[in-house]
DNA sequence: CGGGTTTGACCGGCGC
DNA sequence: GCGCCGGTCAAACCCG
């Protein structure tokens, strides 16, 4: 009933890794076959002029049939090592290569693999072996480009094997028919192919994706945590200055739990904890440690939802010298917490929380710490629906009457993978009941179909951005910044029948919010904006990512008038203004080219913003995007002033900034990123739109250049400008 | 009958 | 200490 999103292809895209999908054949087959769109569209770009339409139900169906795990290795190896997976399956196909899939598939399907021109020997010079040519090539091209000569004269005769029809007559139009045949057959073929392939593509593209972002946060944490606990062991415990993990958890309250450690994975903490009694930090990570040794065994059955791709660096984990670093895989462990039996996964958090607060560590560097899950990410959107199809499944668990809002909240759990500790919360705006907002909470635990990701990443990001953003001192103080907001002017609608006025653009549920909010407004007012901020408890608004002298990134990102550059390319929506937008950094010197009326602003966003507003898939990738961003800038930001901390207790000087900057650039590897206002924001609408892109046309995905791009990222503005891709929309 | 939803009870945090 | 409130639990219920 409340998962209007439980398509099945959730599940199938639930083969997230390169193994399981090499297995999934069955999934594979399945998930072919709704490929045709962006099959289509990559064959039409080959320019085939042959009408294949009669043929290709029974084509598809023969190469389905033919599939198995040999033709999924293959494929693999085609799109891996082929960035035109079109011209190498052609290839292969016209000249029977070594491991030409279109090769296996025919000769499985039509009798026989002896094929007469039966070519070339893996490891061997390849051989013509065409009627009367006998040219050896040394390299396979080489016979490709030589057997196109034989194409014509050979297609008639394969055509006899391949073809399921007996040879009805060694005539010539026979022949001549044959070999239109042939090629209609090899056309379905390489179409079939290439979607298969482009489909793949993106399914791995977006794995890689989603998993470097894993990585990078968890290597973030690693870090982060190891320098908290070189800082609580070089410390006296109550002279830690460390932060919201000690700040933000009940004086003692972590002691309680250590004296019976059994309780950490009963799920069932201490009720009283005037029992408890401290204990020296490492006595906590000792039993933090045997707790999570005892729950590992029992808290994966099987590890389904283990992720074996998310061992970014045990060795780096080994490092940290902490006793917990025994885990059988300490890889997994910001997620082995989560796959305890069901919803003990909640509790078990808490407890974590409690054991490992004082900076004492990493016992699941996300998911122990008491923020993560309070790590939200807030979507304000206009729906009719009652939740927003996020691409995943979710079961609700409760639903309370909020106080102010006369509309129920409902709280549900991400269903994916049992113990999933992801949560939403969707409740109607209490002004406007056309608005939807859908608050997400947690990390999810197992792999995501690529319609989830976005959404997935978000969660992700919003749990690592307050792990390390908040856990920092200096983070809670830069937090009494004043609001900053992303305005994206919305004067229209733009006649999207999804939209009408609102009454506020302002989040409502995160002003008092006790969690890091971030809330991104896309209910596209006609007379307000499209505002994205930050919450924090105090209800201001941390900077985006920026150090406390806000060098690092931009303390207010404002929309200003669309700078334009030399370089600037607009675009023109099909309905819409030209669509470019841009951002200041508001820290850096105004530049001469920002002086623009906010009107011309307005007009020149509001594509950009009903091209959002109107698709709710979009609304997701956005969202993600944004919070990806602001994570890996805290994180960045973060582990730069950990590492000050440790050298000089100052760390909110200048000094801790150039560090963080990089730091950020370093750990990041994205020079774009350490560019911070304008480069974060064309990576946020980058990602986004490739996201959006990718779940509409998976299977061009892989194959298109990127829809938006930061025309300009320079030091004091930006560009961005959106090419088609507001056609799209 | 299994899985999802509903709904009242319960718990913990927080402010007064 | 008390009450409010958000969040969660779990039994009852519903539905296919």
């Amino acid at each position: 009933m409340g998962t209007p999103n439980s398509e099945s292809g959730d599940k199938e895209s639930g083969v997230g890794r390169f193994s399981d999908m090499i297995m999934a054949g069955g999934n594979q087959k399945r998930s072919h076959g709704s490929s045709s769109a962006g099959r289509v569209d990559m064959v039409s770009k080959i320019d085939l002029s042959v009408k294949l339409d009669e043929d290709s139900v029974d084509e598809d169906e023969e190469m389905e049939s033919s599939d198995g795990p040999e033709d999924l290795d293959t494929h693999m190896s085609l799109s891996r090592g082929n960035d035109h997976p079109m011209s190498t399956t052609v290839k292969d196909e016209e000249t029977n290569s070594p491991q030409p899939k279109l090769k296996l598939a025919s000769s499985q399907q039509y009798g026989g693999g002896s094929h007469e021109n039966g070519h070339g020997t893996p490891g061997m010079p390849f051989k013509c072996e065409s009627l009367g040519c006998e040219s050896v090539f040394r390299e396979r091209t080489e016979l490709v480009s030589h057997s196109l000569i034989h194409r014509s004269t050979t297609a008639s005769e394969r055509s006899t094997v391949e073809d399921d029809s007996p040879p009805s007559s060694p005539a010539g139009s026979l022949s001549a028919s044959a070999a239109f045949n042939q090629l209609k057959n090899e056309l379905l073929a390489a179409r079939t192919e290439i979607g298969r392939l482009c489909e793949e593509n993106s399914r791995f593209r977006s794995m890689v994706t989603h998993l470097t972002t894993e990585y990078h946060n968890l290597q973030m944490h690693v870090v982060m945590s190891m320098q908290r606990h070189k800082d609580s062991l070089s410390r006296p415990v109550n002279q830690s200055s460390m932060t919201q993990s000690d700040s933000g958890t009940p004086k003692g309250h972590h002691g309680a739990e250590q004296g019976d450690s059994n309780m950490l994975h009963r799920g069932s903490p201490p009720k009283s904890p005037g029992s408890q009694q401290t204990m020296p930090k490492t006595s906590h990570i000792q039993y933090a440690q045997v707790e999570k040794n005892e729950d590992t065994p029992k808290s994966r059955p099987g590890s389904g939802t283990a992720t074996p791709e998310r061992s970014p660096s045990p060795s780096s984990l080994q490092a940290t010298r902490l006793p917990i670093s025994h885990s059988p895989s300490p890889s997994q462990e910001p997620e082995q917490l989560q796959d305890q039996n069901g919803w003990q996964a909640n509790k078990a958090q808490k407890i974590a929380h409690n054991i490992s607060v004082s900076n004492g560590v990493p016992i699941t560097q996300v998911e122990a710490d008491p923020n993560v899950r309070k790590a939200r990410v807030s979507v304000r959107a206009r729906s009719d629906a009652p939740t927003m199809n996020d691409g995943c499944q979710w079961r609700k668990y409760g639903q309370k009457m909020a106080k102010g809002n006369p509309c129920p909240r409902a709280y549900y759990r991400c269903t994916v993978a049992p113990g999933c500790p992801v949560r939403k919360q969707v409740q109607r705006c209490a002004d406007d009941i056309s608005i939807l907002i859908t608050t997400y909470e947690g990390t999810h635990n197992h792999p995501l179909a690529p319609a989830a990701a976005a959404m997935a990443s978000t969660t992700s990001a919003a749990a690592c951005m307050l792990l390390s953003g908040s856990s920092s001192s200096d983070m809670t103080r830069s937090l009494t910044a004043p609001p900053q907001f992303i305005h994206l002017a919305s004067p229209s609608p733009q006649g999207n029948n999804q939209l009408h006025p609102s009454t506020t653009a302002v989040p409502t549920i995160s002003a008092s919010a006790p969690f890091p909010t971030i809330t991104l407004d896309l209910t596209n007012n006609p007379t307000t904006q499209l505002s994205l901020r930050l919450n924090n408890t105090s209800g201001a608004t941390p900077a985006w990512g920026c150090s406390p002298s806000g060098v690092t990134v931009a303390q207010t990102m404002s929309m200003q008038a669309p700078p334009q550059p030399s370089g600037t390319v607009h675009q023109h929506h099909s309905q819409m203004e030209p669509t470019s937008v841009g951002f200041r950094d508001q820290n850096q010197a105004l530049p001469q080219q920002n002086s623009g009326a906010p009107l011309s602003l307005q007009e020149s966003v509001t594509a950009a913003t009903a091209a959002i507003t109107s698709d709710p898939n979009f609304t997701a990738a956005l969202a993600a995007a944004i919070t990806s961003i602001i994570s890996q800038q805290n994180q960045n930001r973060s582990f730069a002033q950990v590492a000050v901390n440790q050298g000089s207790q100052s760390s909110k000087s200048n000094h801790g900034v150039t560090v963080s900057a990089s730091a950020f650039t370093s750990v990041v590897g994205s020079p774009a990123r350490a560019v911070p206002g304008e480069a974060a924001l064309s990576s946020i609408l980058t990602s986004a739109l490739m996201s959006m892109h990718e779940k509409e046309h998976p299977s061009a995905a892989s194959s298109s250049p990127p829809l938006l791009k930061c025309v300009k990222p320079s030091a004091t503005h930006g560009s961005l400008v959106v090419p088609d891709r507001a056609q799209h929309l």
